[in-house]
DNA sequence: GGAATATACGGAGGCAGCCTCCGCTTTGCA
DNA sequence: TGCAAAGCGGAGGCTGCCTCCGTATATTCC
């Protein structure tokens, strides 16, 4: 408002804040995982060995503390989406190699997918983070199949990681990734150049 | 044990009974659909007109409650498969349709989703009852499909089951039915003899 | 039609989890 | 070392879960 307004320099975050972030994030990625989406979250305070009051300040709403946890997967899985993309591999292969990988990746938080799936419909802004990233990081892998004139060129990075997570979900029986992997496997052929499906509109940005 | 037993003939139930437990399915229905798998079943009972009590009493646990709710779904669906088996298309046309008849099913049910994909990890019984019946009727479907020679033979209607499902929770914008059933097309043509993914291991019984 | 009785109703009540609020403690900074 | 900003944590009000049992009502038998 007026000229010189006096820029505080903001404190620096206080170290024990700072740890019980971390210890609640932790203690929430096991209980979800254990105990489904409605583990009680009072349940979470305790294991992160800190008050119900601090719980709250930190993550507002379940479903922020929710989002926290899945954010922390999401980044990983882009990791390994890059590793894959520096490999040099014929490009269906490599996008078909990603396909599964994420199938593993998956299976080792199995106990988390029953909250996962309601995040993917209670909050719009978060499947926009997550599809956006990994949409990103697959998106390299699959133009350079298209380019290499393997593929069909009007599937989306979207409709991809849809699939393959949608799959995941349907599944839970033991030797379950090695049945997913090898639907994965008949969907890419349905991508391949030649193949008779009518017209895919190309995902709309945004 | 002794040689006559008096039988004696149960009294018919009450009508009171049978109205209750068809309103307290109904307002399931609605209010799991808006609210999601964590509705209030004190809601349920009010949107029902009945005490809790009743509610409890006629289903026992939230899970009785929703696989109540889910088997009637499931039974639509078997109808609608039976009803596009008698029909005489070409063998993998009458597959596709099915499939995307089945989206279409789904659609109407879109707020019954997340309490499915918990119901679908919650109980195996569950699962095991709907991928049965579903599994037959869309059997018939494959069945014929395969044995013209025009699809692969080792894909079974469980994968196929599977498949369609898991599409259909990963899609929720406006639109998506489209997207899916254009996605599933991918995934027919995949299936089509002469495509060169591995072999797929055929579903063991039970 | 009316009594007898099996059956169902429904809400009070004990318990657990949700979330807020605020007095007390700890930390960073000068 | 002192002090204010920042954070801590649990008491408390509230809602929902589920059980239990006194009351109400449908069915059956006469």
């Amino acid at each position: 408002m007026d000229g010189v307004t006096p820029t505080k320099r903001p404190r620096k975050p206080r170290a024990d804040s700072v740890r019980n972030h971390d210890r609640v994030l932790e203690a929430a990625r096991t209980v979800f995982a254990e105990g489904g989406p409605a583990a009680s979250l009072e349940g979470v305070a305790r294991q992160a060995g800190v008050g119900i009051g601090t719980l709250y300040r930190h993550f507002p709403t379940r479903q922020a503390l929710f989002e926290a946890v899945y954010r922390h997967e999401v980044d990983q899985l882009v990791e390994l989406a890059e590793r894959l993309a520096t490999d040099d591999l014929p490009p269906v292969e490599a996008l078909r190699r990603w396909m599964r990988a994420n199938v593993e990746f998956v299976a080792t938080k199995k106990g988390m997918s029953a909250a996962l799936a309601v995040a993917v419909h209670a909050s719009s802004d978060l499947t926009a983070y997550s599809i956006d990233r990994l949409g990103r990081a697959l998106g390299t892998l699959l133009a350079r199949a298209v380019k290499a004139g393997a593929i069909r060129d009007d599937i989306g990075a979207e409709d991809i990681l849809r699939t393959v997570v949608g799959l995941c979900y349907m599944h839970d029986k033991p030797g379950w990734q090695d049945k997913v992997r090898r639907l994965l496997d008949v969907f890419v052929d349905g991508m391949r150049r030649g193949s008779k499906a009518g017209a895919l509109p190309r995902t709309p940005p945004g």
